[in-house]
DNA sequence: GTCTATACACCGATAGAC
DNA sequence: GTCTATCGGTGTATAGAC
C-alpha cells in the first residue's frame, strides 16, 4: 500500500545501508567525471563491483536514485553551512565554504536534471532556499557586530555572493579566467572593511 | 580528404539552408523543454516533419549538430550585444541584455553538455571571453564619461553583474524568490549612482 | 541479499534505392 | 534531397531462482 511510482510491489533493501551509500557514491562519481548521460544503472553497478539488478533492489527508479543522492548531499552541505555561524569571521567562512565547497560540474548536472525532474526540482528549491536562510542569518549578525552596520541589506549580500561565487567557480573550471583577478581583489576589500 | 569523425565519407547537406535552421530551431526547442536527454536525431526529424535519416545528412553527428547550435545562438548573442555600447546608457542596456535575453535552462544544458563535449566547450569558453571583452568595453567607456569615474574596476563589475544576472535569472525560473527584492534594489541604487 | 536471464524500447549511424 | 530498412548497442525495469 506504501509504494511508489513503477516499482508495483517489489522487495526493497534498506536506506541508509552500507551498500545504499556506496551505490550514491558511484553515482556522484560518475556524475561528476561523465554527465548524466553516462548516469545508468549498469554503470553504477559495475563501479561498485555488482549486478546490475541490485541497483533496483536499493531504489525503485533511477529517478529516485538521482533524488537520495541530491538530499544526501544537500544535508551534508547544509550541516556544514550551519557550522559557519559559529566561526569568528562568519563572512570569509560563508565565502570560502561558497567558493570551494561545491563542484561546478556536479551543479550544473543537478541544474540540468532539475529541469525535467520535478520531484528533484523541489529539492533544489528548498536546499537553496534552507541554505540562504542560514546565509541570511549569518551575515545579519556579522553586520550587527560591526559598529558601521552595513549599507547593503543581508539578504542582497547572500544572493549576490553566491551568485558571483558560482559564476567564478564554474568559469575557473572551465578555464576562462578574464577579469577574475579584479573581482577577488574587490572581493576582498569588502571582506576586510566588513570583518577587518 | 577533409571529412570529419564518424562520417566518413558520406553526402551532406548544405550549412545554412532553411532545413538547416529548422532542425537547429527544433533542437533548441527540445533542449529548452525537455532537457538534453531527449535530444535525439529522432525527436528533432519529428518535430520538424521529416525522417531520422535527414538529420544524418545535413549534421555528421549528433555532436557537431549540438556544437552547430550554440555556435548558431551565441553568434546572435554576440550580435546582440555589440550594439550595447552605442546605447545612451549602456549599463542599463547591458543588465537588462544579461537578464532577459538569455534562458536559465537552456545555459544549464549547455553547461552540462560541456562538460562532456570538448568542441561544445572551447566554444562555451571563447562565448564567455568574448562577451566579456565587449562588456567591459561598454562599462568603461560608461565610466569614463562619469565625472567621479568608479571605484570598481570595469573587469570586476562584468564578472559580478553576469554572475548576479545568471544567479537571479537562474531561481526565478526555477521559483525562487528569497532576497530577490533586496537584491534589485541594490542593483537599481548602483545603477542610478552610474547613469542617474 | 544477490544473482541469471530476459522483455521491450530507443538510440546513433549507415547502405543504398528513388 | 529525401526516403525505407536495418545493424549493433545500450537503456530501464522485471520475473523468478538461489
Amino acid at each position: 500500500m506504501t509504494e511508489k511510482k513503477p516499482g508495483p510491489n517489489r522487495r526493497m533493501g534498506p536506506v541508509g545501508s552500507e551498500i545504499w551509500h556506496a551505490m550514491l557514491d558511484g553515482a556522484e562519481d560518475i556524475l561528476r567525471e561523465e554527465g548524466h548521460a553516462a548516469l545508468t544503472s549498469r554503470r553504477i553497478a559495475e563501479r561498485v563491483g555488482v549486478k546490475q539488478r541490485l541497483v533496483y533492489y536499493y531504489f525503485h527508479t533511477m529517478d529516485d536514485l538521482i533524488v537520495a543522492m541530491f538530499r544526501r548531499s544537500s544535508e551534508r552541505d547544509l550541516n556544514g553551512l550551519a557550522k559557519v555561524g559559529e566561526s569568528e569571521m562568519p563572512l570569509r567562512q560563508l565565502w570560502t565554504n561558497c567558493f570551494d565547497s561545491h563542484d561546478a560540474r556536479l551543479i550544473s548536472e543537478y541544474m540540468a536534471l532539475a529541469n525535467r525532474l520535478p520531484e528533484l526540482r523541489v529539492e533544489v528549491i528548498r536546499f537553496i532556499e534552507e541554505s540562504r536562510a542560514i546565509q541570511v542569518r549569518a551575515i545579519s549578525e556579522a553586520i550587527a557586530r560591526r559598529p558601521g552596520g552595513s549599507r547593503i541589506p543581508a539578504e542582497a549580500i547572500a544572493v549576490m555572493a553566491v551568485g558571483i561565487g558560482l559564476s567564478l567557480n564554474r568559469e575557473e573550471q572551465l578555464g576562462v579566467r578574464s577579469g577574475h583577478a579584479e573581482t577577488f581583489a574587490v572581493l576582498n576589500s569588502f571582506l576586510e572593511e566588513m570583518e577587518g
